[in-house]
DNA sequence: TAAAATAATTCACTATCTAAATTATCATTT
DNA sequence: AAATGATAATTTAGATAGTGAATTATTTTA
């Protein structure tokens, strides 16, 4: 219950004119406050104030309107480096970069299977310090580090609280790491993150309620509801993965019957593949447990059976949405992961079959799109989660 | 994007200050100013405001805690009256109460079969004038009128733009009623209705994200997401009635299969059983076609067809209800609706196979009731929609 | 070169909060 | 019954941060 206080008004307007410039940049002070409808005197000092804290820097002079020339205002990308940190159960991913995701320097390396807690974290801090002390120079500079992190977890703590693909629970990756590196330091499950990487840096700008779907080897979601990752009371909101389609299906890892994941993760598609293989399919296909990559360029040969394999994967990814979209009703859906490598011919049977699923003409319309971001995108969620705090606390984070 | 000004501080604490005496009334300034963290004169000054505005009164005189006694504050319901309409296809059903949902009257009449939708209007204005006339002293308090409203609605322009019972479309229902009654006016889907009824006035009180379910003849449901309806870009946000839960399953009138209505709705139920009976189910049944309520006694007297059929009923609410908490993750699941008159049947059951299906533990433990409004809980979420406008506006809504 | 326009800053003013002091009222103790 | 110590509410003075109008700094255009 924030209540009403001097404090609490500079606060908001000087994140709207942070994230005006952010957005809109570069920008004038003049049209600042015209278009956040301060005077221009508030903007002024403000605006001072946010160079000073070095967040905020002039630019160029503008082009003149017919009068004295604007002087514009950006955000200082150099300013500050983040590390983005993905935690996977395969493979841990680390970044470095500007204010605007530029890639400083990055680092991967594997996970042993059967890893313990202690080890994990100890991979991750050894991992970052490498890479820490690879860029010495942007140390100083430094100011948090982003984890996205495989599996359900609390944010708000900053625990990983079940891993399954790592087989741990309660990990307690923010107290670890803020105590070996005494730097901001937050948590989120990736599917989260990398919902938090579009509206950030990708296809998800502007979108106040955004659905990001990640269709990999599960199936999960990150909720955007006015433009705030929404995680819900147990941290399993956008855990569609699960969601029950099929109620005579296929039995699920979770124990029940015909989960989303059973017909359209990525071990269902080789699995299901695999099945109709050796029943005899008739196919091009060579391998025996075909990837939905595998699958998207037998297509392209012409493979009758990877086509009709695609697009009952396509159909079902669409029912699925269609559900989603019939409960929170996502202005726009973006789909990644590695499935969606086979996009080209996934991606027009999700829209058709929604598009004929749907109750209203509207909801038929739901803009659904492949995301760009690429293979790093969780990484820059997790960078993403230091300038969420970055620009939310209006630049004023303990560096 | 509303920038912070001396107006719009002013505004929150008022806000928060009236909020508080309305939840935690009767209440003295001096808690008041502990509870919200504000100073004592800044609560005198505008309490003073609120007792202007007739919106708040002093009550008795509080126990004193060892010194002077306090005056307690509450609001003060009798101040000013409110209509709330359920507008459904079958019957219209009218409330006048004051600021706490106590009843002064009431009005309910049939709508005629195939009604065009200048008749449906003219049918609310009038049965509403009745009302009206009726009582004439309450009626220079009267703030404002809300409709709950059967079908898919745009409460921002307050046009129901898909009644699918009474087969209209386009229905400008808000700018018909201001017109004539020169009053507020807010319109609202009845599912989304009954879930602000919750929040108000039932087992929603005080939880920020909630999910109130409606079984009835169709299923729909209210998201309340930080104690605010969400509603989604296309109006559609909890039509949970055409969720797919079973692909293969039977035909549904939106075209697809499997719809979560095509089991569990009220229609759904009658036709199971009938084509049951038909085919020669053992049954201490009577009517052909049993609504939830006749296999409820049914049951009580121990027919093990009944139970049954309540049973998988429950299985598949409890399906879809797992989807939604997967996907949203609610605090709180209520259940309303003429299908859970069978309740103690179907409760059970549900929370039984939520258990079972949900992912975490946490998740598993997702509080699911039945609802204690009884029938007239639609016409008290459109009540509801003026009390939202009443006290989000501080009290300065005109009369 | 003067006039008009736009950008940014300065200055005076105002709304509203906070802190401290004051007044009002009550229970308890002497 | 009067004094004492609490608690509640109001009054007063002061601080914060916004607004409007005026001023200064540029720049384009007539």
């Amino acid at each position: 219950m924030k209540r009403g206080s001097f404090q609490a008004m500079k606060r908001l307007n000087k994140s709207l004119i942070l994230n005006k410039i952010l957005n809109d940049g570069p920008i004038s002070r003049a049209e600042i406050a015209k278009d956040i409808k301060l005077t221009p005197p508030t903007v002024g000092t403000i605006v001072k104030e946010l160079i000073e804290q070095q967040i905020v820097k002039e630019s160029a002079q503008g082009e003149s309107k017919g009068g004295r020339k604007p002087t514009l205002l950006v955000v200082d990308h150099e300013a500050f480096y983040v590390i983005g940190i993905d935690a996977g159960p395969r493979d841990v991913t680390i970044v470095l970069t500007n204010l605007q995701a530029d890639m400083i320097d990055t680092a991967k390396t594997d996970v042993p299977v059967g890893i313990s807690k202690e080890a994990y974290l100890q991979l991750l801090i050894e991992e970052t310090d490498g890479l820490i002390n690879r860029n010495a120079s942007y140390m100083d500079q430094l100011i948090g580090i982003g984890v996205a992190m495989h599996g359900v977890v609390d944010a708000e703590r900053g625990v990983g609280l079940y891993a399954p693909n790592l087989n741990l629970r309660d990990i307690p990756v923010k107290d670890v790491l803020t105590g070996h590196f005494d730097l901001v330091v937050q948590v989120e499950n990736d599917a989260r993150a990398l919902a938090l990487a579009e509206t950030w840096f990708g296809e998800g700008k502007g979108i106040n309620n955004l659905l990001a779907v990640n269709i990999g080897s599960g199936v999960g979601a990150g909720v955007v509801i006015d433009d705030e990752l929404y995680r819900g009371k147990a941290h399993i909101a956008g855990e569609i993965g699960h969601m029950t389609i099929d109620l005579h299906g296929d039995v699920c890892t979770c124990g029940n019957r015909g989960c989303l994941q059973t017909i359209v993760s990525g071990e269902a598609i080789q699995k299901r593949a695999e099945q109709a293989i050796k029943a005899g399919a008739d196919t091009l296909l060579t391998h025996q447990s075909p990837t939905a990559y595998d699958l998207y360029q037998a297509a392209e040969q012409g493979d009758a059976f990877s086509q009709h394999l695609l697009t009952e994967t396509a159909e079902a990814i669409g029912v699925g949405l269609t559900n989603v979209i019939h409960t929170i009703n996502p202005d726009r859906v973006l789909l990644n992961g590695g499935v969606m490598k086979a996009s080209k011919y996934l991606l027009p049977e999700i829209q058709r079959t929604v598009a004929s699923r749907a109750l209203t003409a509207q909801a038929k319309d739901t803009p659904i799109l492949v995301s760009k971001l690429g293979d790093n995108a969780s990484a820059l969620g997790a960078v993403a989660l230091i300038l969420v705090e970055l620009f939310k606390r209006n630049g004023e984070i303990d560096v």
